[in-house]
DNA sequence: ACCGGAGGTCAACGCCTGTTGGCATAGAGT
DNA sequence: ACTCTATGCCAACAGGCGTTGACCTCCGGT
């Protein structure tokens, strides 16, 4: 369990992948770039990871990382949401490079259900005024979200690109508190 | 000018090619799968369309035949949006395929970003109580059903893909309408 | 001093891709 | 009847891809 040397080159590999995965896409991202950008040879790639796929799976590893809501003000749980997913996204590549890949891959577009499913229903389930709903509620939640990051990073959007974080909040934190607290 | 007898296998390839890249994106639908789909030789597509980007670019050639919104009532703005692009949306391939491919494909994330600043800005331009802040506003419309897109049919996350039209409508017009017409 | 294995390099394989040029065929114009 | 051109098919090319296996080179344990 002690730290081997080639931990130092795993990692190298991982950053060098989540990068390309993030600008091109899976097709488009080839394992001799992610090798190169490492500056190691592609077979380790494969000695480390066992396949593209492999690497994929283990550079797409992530968490969203939700705040405990049930913690906030009911009034202000549009508000934190939409800041953390802001904060989350503009720190960190991962997110960006798996919903590239799901556009066309549908490994990519399972984990990325799967992570929005229970990771978001969770989170949203707990603060909502009618359980039964949740799941809808938790859905129309992540497609203002996601839809934010798809106009942003991935198509960038002009008006959507040139307006700043905090303008964004004021924006959809209304859209997200009604999605989740708004009778039915 | 007289149609030619093989205006029949342009549309058949072009038909194959929409099918194609909207359920594979760019990448993964090669030229070979496309030309065996029309029941034609690879080479008649080089022949009829140039390359893959050529190809690619008659498929995507779309338009979102928006309304005129300044026919509506004021407070059915978001109502009519809504409506407007899940019924353009459940008969047409060609926007997901879009969708699919911008992820990936530079040609096509500027297509599309053309397509919905243009259009939907236009649209929205005229109906926005402020000039000054149209092109803010169409974007944020744009996030949100470009979202809807993405969950609904590139992810196909549950709560949504389960969520029938017009539900869909009922929830997301209230946020475009705001979208359009709040105050700043 | 020896050895074994982990870390790393290199060249190559087989496959699939977009793309090309040559060749057959049939039908319209003369 | 004869050409000419549009239409279509076939075989092949060059390049890039993921992946493999043989080899080299250290270094810690004994």
């Amino acid at each position: 369990m002690t730290a081997r040397r080639s931990d130092a080159t795993r990692a190298a590999i991982l950053t060098a992948a989540r990068q390309r995965f993030a600008a091109d896409g899976y097709e488009r991202a080839t394992i001799r770039a992610i090798a190169a950008d490492a500056r190691i040879d592609p077979s380790m790639v494969m000695r480390y990871y066992g396949s593209k796929e492999g690497l994929f799976a283990a550079a797409a590893e992530f968490d969203l990382r939700l705040p405990d809501l049930t913690d906030q003000p009911t009034d202000q749980l549009g508000e934190v949401l939409v800041r953390h997913f802001l904060d989350r996204w503009e720190g960190d590549g991962t997110l960006i490079a798996l919903l590239r890949t799901a556009a066309t891959n549908q490994g990519a577009a399972d984990r990325m259900r799967a992570v929005f499913t229970d990771q978001l229903g969770a989170a949203v389930a707990a603060v909502v005024p009618d359980p039964a709903q949740a799941p809808r509620r938790a859905g129309l939640v992540a497609s203002q979200m996601l839809g934010l990051a798809l106009t942003r990073y991935v198509l960038r959007l002009p008006p959507v690109v040139d307006t700043p974080p905090a303008d964004l909040v004021t924006w959809l934190a209304p859209t997200v508190h009604r999605y989740l607290r708004a009778p039915t």
